[in-house]
Parts: structure tokens; sequence; C-alpha cells
RNA sequence: GGCGAUGUAGCUCAGAUGGUUAGAGCAUACGGCUCAUAUCCGUAGUGUCCGGGGUUCAAUUCCCUGCAUCGCCA
């Protein structure tokens, strides 16, 4: 079989967010388990990269929108792999070879009398890139920019997408699985009801140039959402390459719900006016959360995925957020979700299992997969409940319910924990009677081990190729013959690795050991006067709220009408902006590519109208300035402890 | 304004075509074990299953209505 994944290609206005990370994951994640399941699997993701928003944000910037997309868009390709994110095709629509292909497909789409050219007058809002209706507004206002938008009439170019409305309704009524969850197709259907109008694909050049021209009348350029969905036609070789036809057969995206209209209405009208098949999925999920709100750059609750890693690492990441999120629903992201996650699931349960199990064979064992002698009813227990975890992981993993898949997992990791307290192999240990049957525990234990390894590849690569290998595995690993029982060879040599994942401190526990030392009376009745001359010292509680890091500085510029203020871009690991008092004594060129050490939790402050981001530090000393830093070179974003 | 979804233990959620003691994980308390990452195993709970009304021998589950939250559409 042939899998062909997309996530969306990212809009590069804004840095990478969790957001995209968990879309992203969520590829790479099935991208592996097709894969283990012996597909032929693409996985490509990538970044859209025209329109209006992009000028903005690059004017913002003070750059041009081609560097700053380049900027950006290499943030994300940068993030990924700090993920263990391995996409097969990261796609631009910069990229040239997707602008000929977005211009082919116009051209056709023209040529065959599907796009017309007509006026349209109305309210234009710039913030949200399209006319909007009196309805919509509020007190004369876009009720989401808050600004009076522009009376406007213009001439465009309009795709005929009611044409084919009928058509899609009964694409989507005669295939149950073309959008998922069902609440995203209920949805769609419900706005199929009304008529649907035709799509306006055109910007004209005298509004906007940052954008691919019509083929066909060089006074326009295309709407980003013509030309950002043919991305996924370009990055596998339409119209002739090879890997065309299999793998278009085989698409399925995955989405957030606020992209569900364009992919579910526009993209599949388009590819029917195109004389292409629709893709086969659209995989909706919700969103994540923060703190009883949306994610959203203002308030100042963006979570960056880079920053996650550092914290936790890459496969608690991954592991937290297909765990603790039902996909197409919304879930709640909180550094206390993930530390219980992180303690629970898996320091405690998988992580002491594992060590707990292959302790027992290096020292009751000789470090060798036992041979096992015949199972008892307590034994064939544990591979029935392995042999259930397998065919719900395969179920639930193919319906994208990765929470179900992995709860499926723990609870034969539970199973597992409780079989050793059943049978107390230290107990046969110590009888040279029992030698067979602790030799059939074990073998026991390490199979439904080498089980569960396979079913967290996808999941969490790195630590299950770190159990495969202490299991001595040496094969290549698939979901197909190796799910059976009893494939473990014995006489395979084990090797006990170093912990699985750390056991960290949750805010709660600091909380707690507070609570155990509760201030002394006499304390709480000292006047500021009584108190001993302790003031200036900081309890290590205090030193903790700094977050010190290692940014690099990757630009700089001066700050007009200011002799002391230099304007800097940080790498820590995300991009910020940090205005520093050091122009006095260092030029913008020459700290460029500079490590320092910054405050990188300070409330944020506008200097000359520049809203900082933190604090770099710095040294003075007998009227020079000298950055602060660290004696090698280090991963941007490194915490300083 | 129209359509739809959701509202269950302190928290996150599962669940029943209506039928005896309503579930899981986490958190809490107590007990046990010692192979293990102060981990693991066991026990103990607590819930007007959003409010009100109706149908029924019986409703948290079905119907109506109200409230709250959310989504889509206008």
């Amino acid at each position: 079989m042939t899998t062909y994944i997309t996530t969306p290609i990212f809009y590069v206005n804004a840095q990478p967010h969790l957001g995209h990370a968990f879309s992203t994951i969520v590829a790479d994640t099935y991208c592996r388990y097709r894969r283990l399941r012996g597909d032929v699997v693409l996985f490509q993701t990538g970044t859209d990269e025209h329109g209006e928003k992009i000028v903005q944000a690059a004017q913002g910037a003070a750059v041009s929108p081609g560097e700053y997309v380049g900027r950006i868009s290499k943030m994300f390709r940068d993030t990924w792999p700090l993920l263990n994110i391995e996409p097969d095709n990261f796609i631009r629509t910069t990229d040239p070879v997707h602008i000929k292909t977005v211009q082919n497909i116009l051209q056709k789409v023209y040529e065959q009398g599907d796009i017309y050219f007509s006026e349209y007058s109305g309210l234009y809002c710039k913030g949200c890139e399209r006319f909007l209706t009196e309805k919509e507004l509020l007190d004369g206002k876009c009720p989401d920019h808050q600004v009076a938008p522009d009376p406007i009439t213009e001439q465009n170019y309009f795709f005929r997408m009611s044409k084919y409305q009928e058509w899609l309704i009964a694409h989507i009524n005669s295939h149950p699985e073309f959008i998922t969850p069902e609440r995203y197709r209920n949805e769609v259907l419900s706005f199929l009801k009304e008529p649907l109008e035709d799509l306006c694909i055109s910007r004209p050049t005298s509004r906007l140039t940052w954008g691919i021209p019509l083929p066909f009348d060089e006074r326009f350029v295309t709407y980003v959402w013509f030309d950002a969905l043919i991305n996924y036609l370009t990055g596998i070789g339409y119209p002739d390459g090879e890997n065309f036809p299999p793998f278009w057969a085989a698409a399925e995206h995955i989405i957030a719900k606020d992209i569900l209209k364009p992919h579910a209405i526009y993209w599949p009208t388009m590819l029917r006016s195109l004389g292409l098949a629709p893709y086969r999925k659209l995989h909706v999920h919700g969103y994540w959360n923060v703190g009883e709100t949306k994610m959203s750059k203002s308030l100042g609750n963006v979570v960056r995925p880079a920053e996650m890693v550092n914290e936790y690492g890459a496969d608690t990441v991954r592991y937290f957020l297909l765990r603790d999120m039902s996909f197409g629903l919304d879930s709640g992201y909180s550094a206390d979700a993930v530390l219980n996650r992180q303690n629970s699931d898996l320091a405690n349960d998988l992580g002491n299992l594992f060590s707990r199990s292959l302790t027992m064979v290096v020292k009751f064992a000789q470090s060798t997969v036992p041979v096992p002698g015949a199972p008892e009813q307590i034994d064939l227990e544990l591979a029935a409940a392995a042999a259930a975890m397998m065919e719900t992981y395969l179920r639930e993993m193919d319906n994208f319910s990765f929470n179900r898949a992995l709860a499926a997992v723990w609870e034969v990791i539970s199973r597992a924990n409780k079989y050793i307290v059943e049978n107390a192999p230290w107990d046969l240990a110590k009888n040279p009677d029992k030698k067979e049957r602790l030799a059939t525990v074990l073998y026991y234990l390490l199979e439904t081990l080498r089980l569960i390894s396979l079913t967290l590849l996808p999941v969490m690569p790195v630590t299950a190729a770190k159990m495969r290998q202490a299991l001595g595995l040496t094969d290549t690993p698939d979901l197909s013959g190796q799910i059976s029982w009893g494939r473990l060879s014995p006489a395979n040599s084990i090797t006990l690795p170093s912990a699985l994942f750390p056991r960290l401190d949750s805010g709660k526990k600091q909380h707690g050991a507070d609570r155990e030392q509760p201030p002394r009376e006499k304390d709480k009745n000292m006047t500021a006067d009584e108190k001993p001359d302790d003031s200036d010292l900081i309890s290590f509680d205090d030193f903790k709220k700094v977050d010190l890091r290692v940014g690099e500085i990757v630009a700089a510029e001066k700050i007009k009408k200011s002799d002391r203020l230099l304007k800097l871009t940080v790498k820590a690991p995300e991009e910020r902006t940090i205005v520093a008092g050091i122009a006095e004594f260092y030029q913008p060129e020459e700290v460029v590519g500079k490590q320092v050490l910054i405050a990188a939790n300070l409330k944020p402050t506008k200097l000359m109208g520049i809203a900082s981001h933190g604090m770099v530090l710095a040294v003075k000393d007998q009227g020079t300035l000298l950055l602060s830093a660290v004696s090698g070179k280090v991963t941007p974003g490194s915490k300083v402890s």
C-alpha cells in the first residue's frame, strides 16, 4: 500500500508554535506507523509564503518579503528535527516549481471556462484580507481587527465553485470517511445546505504584488488559498511525475479546525475542476488551549515547540500531545499536565517497568533472554492482554485515535507491573527448583516489552529504539509479522541502559515543600526593622524565577534617535526582539552571531516604541561594557542554572 | 437570530438501545513488597451523572424546557 500524508503548509506570518507542532507530530507519527505496517509513505510539510499579511509582517520587521519569508520558513524547517520529525519533502510556495505548477493549473482551469472575470464591490478589511458583509461589522468596524473596512470596487477573477456544489455534497455523503471526525463532516454538510458562492481567486497588483501572477492577466496575482492548496499536488510531481498517480490516490491531509472550509470546500471543487479525484481523507483536529484561553500572541501565552523540547525532550512532548488530546476536540496545555504524564506514565509506569524487568534479567539470568518453560494460566493471560493491546492499538492508530491507542498500551504496562508482583521473581531466584519458572516469567516480561516497544516506535522513536537495543533486537522492526507472541529469541544478550525517563520536580511538589516549612510565628510578627540582616539574600526559589538562557543574536540594528539602544533579534531558541543599551560600545554588525546570556522571562516593556522581550546581560567595568557569554558555543535557548 | 455540540468524582475524561453497588487515570489516605527511577501492588473513599418538568413499574440514560459553555452559519 501507499500513503501520502500532509500537514498544512504553515503561514509564515508567525513563528512555529504548539499548534503547528501538533499537526506535524501527528503526521510524523502516522507516517512512521504506516511505514511499520509496510506502506510506501511520502510525508510532506512546508510553508505558505504569499499574501498581504506576509507583506505587512515583513514591513513590521523592516525587511523585504523575500527575506522575511526565508527567515521564518527556515525556523519551521529547523524546528522539526528537534522533535524528531522527518518529513520527506519540505515545500515552499515560493519554490519556482510550485509557482509554475500553480500557473499551469490556473491556465488549465481558465481555458476550460471555470474562471471568469467580474466586478465586485464591497467593504474590504486589510487585516482579514477579504471583503466583509455589512452584517459582520460591529459599529461599522471589523470585529476581528477593530478598524473600519474600506469601500472598494474591484474587478477580479472568480472560480466557479458553485458549479461543483451538488457533486461535493454527493461525494461527502457517499464517503463517510472523507472528512473525519464526524462533527466536522456535519459542519461542512450544514454549510453546504446554503448555495455556495464562487471564489474570488485574484488580487489586483495595485493592491498586492507579493503573489503568483495570473498567467492570463499580469495585472493580477493569485489569491493565497488557491496558491497554497496546490502545494499538495506540486510536492508529488503533478502532472507528469511518475509518483503522482499512486501518491495522489492515497492522499490524506491533516489540518486544524480553523482551515476546514478551504480544505473541505475550495480544495475538492478545485480538484474536480482539474479532473482529479479528491483527496482520500481529511483529518481535522482541535486547538491546544493554554490557561483557559486560546493561544494568542497578544496574550503572551504562546507555547514554543523548541522550548518544550529543551524542557522535556522530544519523546515526552510527542507522547504528551498525542496522549492528552482526543483527536478532533480541543485540549488544555499546561506544564503540570506534561509533568504529570512524564512522571506517572513515562517514568513510573513505563520507565520503571523496563528498568526493573531488565535488571532482573541481568541479575537472575546472566543478562540473557532465558528459554521459557511451559506457561501457566497467569502467563497466558499476560500474552492475551498483549495481543488485545496490539489489536486495539492498530485499530485506533488507523482511526487517528492516538489517545486510545496509547491508553491500550498503558493498560498492558500496568498489567505487566502487576504480573511482576504476582510472580515475585526475586523469590523464585532464591529457590533453585524454580529456575524454569523464573525463566518463564522473565521471558514473558521481555516479550511483552518487545511488543510495547513496537507500538511506541511511531510515537517515541528515540525511546522505543533504546528499548529495542537493550532487548538485543537488531532486525528491522515491523508491525506485521513481528506482532505475534514469542518472536523474541532466547539467548539474545540484554544490556541495561540508563533510565528511560527522569522524574521531574513538579510545581506542586515545590508548593508542598513550602508548606512543610511554614514561616515561624516569630518571623510573621517581626517588622522590617527587626528582621535579621539577610534582606539582600534571596532564596533558591527566588533565583529559579529568573529564566536565564543563552541567546544567539541573529540580527541587530540601530534605533533612530537613540545613542544607547540597539534593537536585537535573539534566538533563544525562538526568535524574539530585545532592546539593549549597548550601542555606545557595540556596532550592530559586530554583535550578530554572538551568544549572550539573557533574562528570558522579564515582562515585556517598550523602549523607544519597540517592545523588548527580555534583557541582555552585560558587564560594565571602568567605562567599558562587555557582553556576557558562556565559555563555548551552545544550542541557542539553553538554560543557565 | 438559525443550526449543532457539550455539561458525569478535587482534576482530565469514559459510559449505558432506560433496570440491581455509575467507571478509568491523576491527585488524597492507609496497608503490602523490595526486582526497580522514593518506583510497584493492594485497599479506601467521596459524585442531587447541570436545574426544572414529562413519559415509564423504573431515567443520570428517552422527550420538553431553562441555564451555562463552545462551534458553525447569518
